[in-house]
DNA sequence: GATCGTATGACATTTATATGACATTTTAAT
DNA sequence: ATTAAAATGTCATATAAATGTCATACGATC
């Protein structure tokens, strides 16, 4: 599950060189010349973090940052934004549209990285590589294994992402549907209920170290992965 | 709570085939048999989600979904294009217009409803998730927990949901028919007199950790959640 | 003490979740 | 290509929890 990096840049030879730094990052980069360009792409599929140049033709990248930040849809969408000089004041004006984090030009890929992986953290913290570990159960999502008190667990792919959103995203309820959207992804059409069933399938797996406890039903809501 | 989903379809038929699916997954049909319909129904109330047809005689679908969404109060409402056939060219006409999804007939009625469930689930407004603490007495919305002095209080849906509304608003009065707009919702129809009982049951929770006396009765008004 | 509003316990019903089974699809191996 | 194994989504049923209503008891107010 490589995350999607939608690049909102005009000038190419900058676009291309964000471009492959990204993908080196182990990210997959989207291009867009344009606030209207990547309103098209989000419109076919909503990128996991936004970078989005301060300056572009036609709608600024301030005014995108606003009408992303007006809709529902993309609202929760990190956006870094990038700026020409380090300017104080354009740094207050991106906060306040609010922009997660902005870096100025020019930067190292290094730094960007960094940034980009702490907005991640932040935001989505099941796109990052980190190991993962919680009451004696770890998962590596680089190895894409799992153990409970050192015992290996063996379970299907959904399951594995089901756990790993749940370890990124601990003592927080999450609804079927949201779950729905977060683990299986957005353009799917599948039941409610079939979340139900893949997460007693999850809880059978953590039974062999006794972690099943740690996958709670909290009624009326939905499950939430807590250690209370 | 049903969502409201307008049906913008010239053939009758066809009409009351979705309609009929669509009450029972659950939703609110309205019916339209044109564009111009269907924007008189729209003046009355909004629609959640609005399925529309390509073909329609006067104004067409398309135009329809151009007009709905260069309008203000309308531009967030998802639209669900409804397509005879399977044309890559409409597809990309129908999302640059604005549409969220489109499908194409003939479609299950599975498939249909699995869409307008998936699109709806997308725009689920967001509740606040801070932290309420009043007199040693918590409710964390993100984790859904409660707890007094520290002991943690098991409650139902219902009860969580009173109390969330009351620590939300303290030092204040509801009436019973208040608390069922506000807790229960406005379209339910529920006896007064139950609020009672559920005031009661939350009660009894909270004596586990003293904290009853919180929820105050004012006789001849309602109740009131205060510290005093 | 009569009246009115509220509290309480019991109960039938409704609603939500858990579970086991199954048909299909996907994936991997040959 | 063929086959076997694994994974997936859905359903029917079982189980558990929550809900709304009522009858009745209680307490305040006049």
């Amino acid at each position: 599950m490589k995350a999607n990096v939608l690049i909102v840049e005009d000038e190419s030879p900058i676009l291309e060189l964000l471009a492959l730094n990204i993908s080196q990052a182990g990210y997959n980069p989207l291009r867009a010349i344009s606030a209207e360009h990547a309103e098209k792409l989000i419109n076919e599929a909503l990128p996991d973090i936004i970078l989005l140049d301060w300056m572009l033709p036609g709608m600024s990248g301030i005014d995108f940052a606003k009408k992303l930040r007006s809709n529902t849809l993309t609202k929760t969408i990190p956006i870094i934004m990038l700026t020409a000089r380090s300017d104080e004041l354009d740094k207050v004006r991106g906060l306040e549209v609010g922009a997660d984090d902005y870096i100025t030009k020019p930067f190292s890929p290094r730094e960007l990285n960094a940034r980009i992986k702490a907005v991640l953290r932040r935001k989505a913290p099941e796109l990052t590589e980190d190991l993962l570990k919680i009451n004696g159960l770890e998962l590596d999502p680089v190895s894409h294994r799992v153990s409970g008190n050192n015992k290996p667990l063996e379970m299907g792919p959904t399951e594995f992402r089901l756990l790993h959103f749940f370890m990124s995203n601990p003592e927080r309820v999450y609804s079927r549907s949201q779950l729905l959207d977060k683990v299986w992804g957005s353009q799917i059409f599948i039941e409610d209920r079939t979340v139900d069933v893949h997460i007693r399938r999850l809880r059978n797996i953590l039974t062999q170290s006794q972690h099943e406890g740690l996958i709670q039903t909290v009624r009326g809501s939905g499950y939430r992965l807590s250690t209370k």
